[in-house]
DNA sequence: CCTACCGATCGGTAGG
DNA sequence: CCTACCGATCGGTAGG
């Protein structure tokens, strides 16, 4: 009587539902700060039928965060793989971070915010023995291999800092991330190169 | 009885001890996962005790970031203001940034992550109308006008991108951050430098 | 997918 | 600085 007719969404399309929902009420508060009882509200149903298809509210987070990782590895990949110099390679991985990044907000903030909190064994799993960091040192490896980034730059920490810049961006919004995007490639990856190195991304054209 | 002599601190140290445990702990956990009960716990009072010292949990957050912004950026000032050309500046706003942050873990690591959460009202009475990319900024452009930095740049953007760059060094702790240190601190100017600026920071030493 | 409920813990208060 | 307590909310479960 309360609930005329329950109106039921076919169970995958609600699982996305959740999932969406999820991501977007992480991503506002903390994972820590929000409630399964605020994204139940939000999806409309009540918060006991969550568990229809989650096990744990930890279970939910882990499976936001395996979702993006495994689909931005696969792509970041590809583009580590794909044509070119050593530095048309980092540049094409550092543009495709930038706009997957910017493209979809809330899940990406979940996926860098929570990665961290994965247990041990479930990030080992996870990664394997390659990490995002990894994929980055090697083309610069090859890149100093080719004479166009500095020899004398430690692979991991310069990996680590084209990471770093490449994921703060989507907390900016302050200039329009096209051109901002294109000045960011330039600044970073000028950092890592020789003067030739350098010739080569001003005859690039990044914007 | 149960407490048979109230081992009482004064009541200066006692609220300095609180304030060390809350950076633990918030850094630890987040502010949202940590409890009130575990730092009274770690402090060794009990919860309803610490109510002494604070009013609510957010203004023992609160007060932790006011510290560290107040400290930090006075130093930030004056390397701003202090000796040398743009780049020397800049060069000391990083090195003295970065080895900042390093010492004082669990504090610095509450400021980065809580500073968003400062009510409006206070974000602005606590940093006026300069903050740290201001700073940054303003040396950036001095140094263009000096023809040290690379005119093209967007003067904000690359304080944004200098300052995250700093401030992720703690979460590294891979190289002996010494090192680590001097070797970022000359990728980053030299993304942003011209030839002329290239050539300053090539004969600085900043290891 | 809901109702109805559980134990635990949360931040915070009163009164001493 | 403690004891004793408050209302609210948390994640999660049982049974339908």
């Amino acid at each position: 009587m309360q609930h005329p007719t329950t109106f039921r969404k076919p169970r995958a399309e609600r699982w996305q539902q959740v999932l969406d929902v999820a991501a977007e009420v992480f991503s506002e508060k903390s994972y820590d700060a929000a409630s399964l009882q605020e994204i139940a509200d939000r999806v409309g149903i009540k918060k006991g039928s969550l568990f229809n298809y989650i096990q744990t509210k930890a279970a939910l987070r882990d499976h936001l965060v395996r979702e993006v990782y495994l689909k931005e590895f696969m792509l970041f990949s590809q583009w580590a793989r794909d044509g070119g110099g050593a530095i048309e390679r980092l540049a094409a991985m550092v543009r495709g971070h930038l706009e997957d990044f910017a493209e979809d907000g809330p899940r990406m903030a979940v996926y860098l915010n929570e990665v961290r909190r994965l247990d041990p064994a479930a990030r080992k799993q996870l990664f394997g023995n390659r990490t995002f960091p990894d994929l980055f040192a090697e083309v610069i490896a090859q890149g100093q291999a080719e004479g166009v980034i500095r020899p004398e730059l430690d692979a991991e920490l310069a990996s680590r800092a084209i990471l770093i810049l490449v994921r703060s961006v989507h907390q900016w919004s302050l200039a329009p991330p096209r051109e901002a995007a294109g000045q960011l490639v330039q600044t970073i990856l000028r950092g890592h190169s020789t003067p030739q190195g350098v010739g080569i991304l001003a005859a690039m054209d990044l914007t």
